[in-house]
DNA sequence: TCAAAAGTGTTCTGATTACACCCATGG
DNA sequence: CCATGGGTGTAATCAGAACACTTTTGA
């Protein structure tokens, strides 16, 4: 067998979400990359790039979403591939990862960039619900991101991803009614939240406001989301595992 | 922007499975090819191929799925695109999709081969939970893929894709009882596929047995499984259209 | 002391389960 | 006429939704 270099290319990109506060609700937000070369110079992207031959697909999706934004992602799971043959002018394979940012994540990040003088270029942050046009077929790829993020929501614990360690049960609420676009009652959600067995409450409270909400962390030895059968052990690295994600809801929101 | 292709190669994969009647109850069956060649010479592997530059990736599962086996899929899936680095020898990214087969298609596809005398080669069908050591990481792939078949059984319509087009309740329920390995009780099972809105009683009786039995047809507006945002609109052509699945569990077997 | 959020209790409803029971047919 | 699967009825259970209510704080 020789080994012929196929002309098919193999780009990896990733639709990372954070929670950005608003005067009313949070909303989400994600960082976008303007291009700077064609096709659809000028435009906004996902960020991301090309999978290197030595890396997974992963490991790609992390250095490619560092090197140009320079965030690392609190929770990260693969999309889908996306490979119609004319998504792109020349023939380019993209496997698409969508990634959660915890809120005082962001800040912190950036500002650590900032210090060292390496701060992302040509990167801008947008309301999920307000993008602009995007290059290539960026937009359904958003699209199909925000639509797992909100029915994944309902099934598992991924909305920790975007809290700190520490958090009231109104902060962890505005979490899930900001992805899911509605208002849920405080009595019964606490009740859910409780029962789910995740959460551990803490001996802290959370002051300043009205009456002091209890903080709770939250048990680490529950995973995220169930990522089916081939789930990693363990994280090597710093950043969450990936595997092939369990995509298979359970709830029926949109049945 | 020069054109440089990478040393990356794209190849696409299908887990293809059909119900195998058996004495007591019906068992997942799946195609696997013997490869002829190094690297797992001699080993069992999933059909499939490599991707050529000119087809989507939905397209190249059909095609190398046909080239292998002669089967053409009644439902087709993107199950996950597979990456890791130490995979295979050279470094080949892979996109495996997940199929399924009704049960009367089988031996009319096959038969229509031999009579043509096209017959694929190599080619057996396996016992899904019995299956002998695997290519590549070709094990774990047809355990994701039967994790999320058994998984989406539970959400979605898809268990039709096992069905030819008129069956009775009985015939339909023992694919939910194959795919999920229980018991269903037949009363429940039966209002619960009535409410659904999805079958439409036909009147004509499955005799032979017992009491007649009767055949339902099922409404074909429905989906067989929510694809989310991004589902093509009609399938160009035979096969079902593919689109990004909603990943979207919503019962919770395993959570 | 009052507004507002934290937190508790209670009721209602719908879906799921378990299981008793009747119906229709082939042998 | 009877065994067997087709098909119906019904009571118990459980999760979720709705909402009244009490508690605790800052202003």
């Amino acid at each position: 067998m020789t080994r012929t270099p196929s002309d098919v290319r193999v780009a990896v990109s990733t639709v990372i979400f954070t929670l950005r506060p608003g005067r009313d609700a949070a909303s989400l937000a994600l960082p976008l990359v303007r291009r700077t070369r064609d096709p659809f110079g000028g435009r906004w992207a996902l960020p991301g790039g090309w999978l290197d031959a030595a890396e997974g697909l992963d490991a790609a999706a992390s250095r490619t979403l560092a090197s140009t934004t320079g965030l690392a992602p609190s929770y990260l799971e693969q999309l889908y591939a996306f490979g119609d043959v004319d998504r792109s002018p020349t023939r380019v394979v993209s496997i698409v990862y969508w990634a959660l940012l915890r809120q005082d994540q962001v800040d912190a990040q950036l500002a650590a960039h900032a210090e060292h003088g390496d701060a992302p270029d040509n990167v801008a942050w947008f309301d999920a619900d307000d993008l602009p046009a995007l290059a290539f077929d960026h937009d359904q790829i958003v699209e199909y991101a925000l639509w797992r993020l909100r029915n994944k929501v309902g099934y598992s614990r991924i909305a920790h991803g975007l809290l700190p360690d520490e958090f009231t049960l109104a902060e962890l609420r505005e979490v899930y009614e900001s992805i899911l676009g509605r208002r849920l009652d405080p009595a019964n959600f606490r009740r859910q939240a409780e029962a789910s067995g995740t959460l551990i409450p803490t001996d802290r409270f959370r002051t300043g406001s009205h009456r002091p909400a209890r903080l709770y962390r939250y048990n680490r030895d529950v995973e995220l989301a169930d990522r089916g059968p081939l789930a990693h052990p363990t994280p090597p690295d710093g950043t969450h595992p990936t595997g092939p994600d369990r995509t298979h809801p359970q709830n029926r929101n949109e049945e």
